[in-house]
DNA sequence: CCCAAAGTGAACTGATTAGTTTATATTCAT
DNA sequence: ATGAATATAAACTAATCAGTTCACTTTGGG
């Protein structure tokens, strides 16, 4: 009884189940794969999977919030107050375009918004497994800076926001359309820089 | 022969065809809606539909850009170059998150999302019709007020996307995720207020 | 008023899907 | 080794959906 997770009964085929399903959910979203294709994945009999997962939207939920979780708590780190400003937020950038970036943030924000309306309460947890620490951490360091008069943010939550939107210019948007399936290093730099010079014109000191 | 659209077939009831499509569309999706639906909501049996559209993603699509396209010429208009930038800034901040805030712009934003990876050319269709056309707007205004030294902008692309995206702040992500069903006129005002205050921080001469 | 084009409704095909069941096989702690 | 828990493959149900067909009705121009 040392890890009694949900109501979600463990076992053997556990985790084989649930990379099966994040493989086949981030790849073809959660009306698009089918529970035969995500048995077929995991390696594992369709009884088996419904031995474990009551149905279909509980095991995407499971996949959604806790991957999410592990990736998120991976890209962010604490900040380091004592460093320059236009350190930290450089820092900041490069870790959050890494996670709204990458294939895997993209499938989960693809999914989250299509599924939304008809998933209730999905949005908001994965607003609050990945964006929203980030954004705590911003919150908490503006206010920092500020005591410290390293930046002058009147407005912290909306300071955070506006950094966070500043990093996804153009990329964000331009992937999730599908005009364009790579971005290349010197692209990300050019935003990054961009994000990092708007905001210091803004609040710095 | 005064408007022959596409290849596609005109007639009687071809708009009555394409108001049902858009209602249900809109409402659930691309797969979420059923042909039977939108042939009921159009007040249409199926024949007429598929008599005007061989398949549903066709349909699809002359909704998707037909109406993206009309929703974004409203929004668009052209810019005074006389006024302040502050001014054509903050009516530009309005003109887009009317846009992107709105009903119809969220649903369609949702769905090219969704679908842009099982259907090819919606996400460049989608951006054609709308957001780059704002892009270009803004775009030709920096390089105009660059020129007359109300502004310095030395990559105006870069601009225009950071623009675009500061109008989004919080707000879009917020709803597409269905943290939030409306938003307040106070939160506009404060976000477009914020996105002005930045850019011309950045920007500004 | 007539007739051809356009529209209707309802039944149908064929394919796919979530979820269940069952009889059998594998695993593993004792 | 044995037996109970766990897993399997495959067939099955019941529903849904895109797209077709067809016998019939409505519409509107001449």
């Amino acid at each position: 009884m040392n890890a009694a997770a949900g109501q979600i009964k463990r076992g053997r085929k556990f985790d084989q189940v649930l990379e099966g399903a994040q493989e086949v959910f981030m790849r073809d979203g959660f009306e698009g794969a089918s529970v035969d294709d995500i048995a077929r994945a995991a390696g594992v009999s369709k009884a088996t999977l419904y031995s474990y997962f009551p149905d279909k939207r509980l095991l995407f939920m499971e996949v959604a919030t806790g991957q999410c979780q592990r990736q998120a708590d991976e890209c962010i780190q604490a900040i380091d107050p004592e460093l320059p400003p236009g350190e930290v937020l450089r820092g900041s950038a490069e870790r959050m375009m890494g996670f709204y970036l990458s294939e895997f943030g993209r499938a989960v924000f693809r999914i989250v918004v299509a599924e939304t309306e008809r998933f209730p309460g999905l949005g908001r947890e994965f607003w609050e497994a990945g964006p929203a620490k980030s954004r705590d951490v911003l919150i908490d360091y503006f206010h920092e800076a500020n005591a410290r008069k390293k930046l002058r943010v009147p407005d912290a939550e909306l300071a955070a926001d506006q950094f966070t939107e500043l990093c996804k210019v153009d990329l964000h948007p331009r992937l999730l359309m599908g005009l364009c399936g790579e971005v290349s290093e010197a692209e990300r730099d050019r935003v990054a820089t961009g994000a990092v010079e708007m905001f210091l014109a803004r609040y710095g000191v």
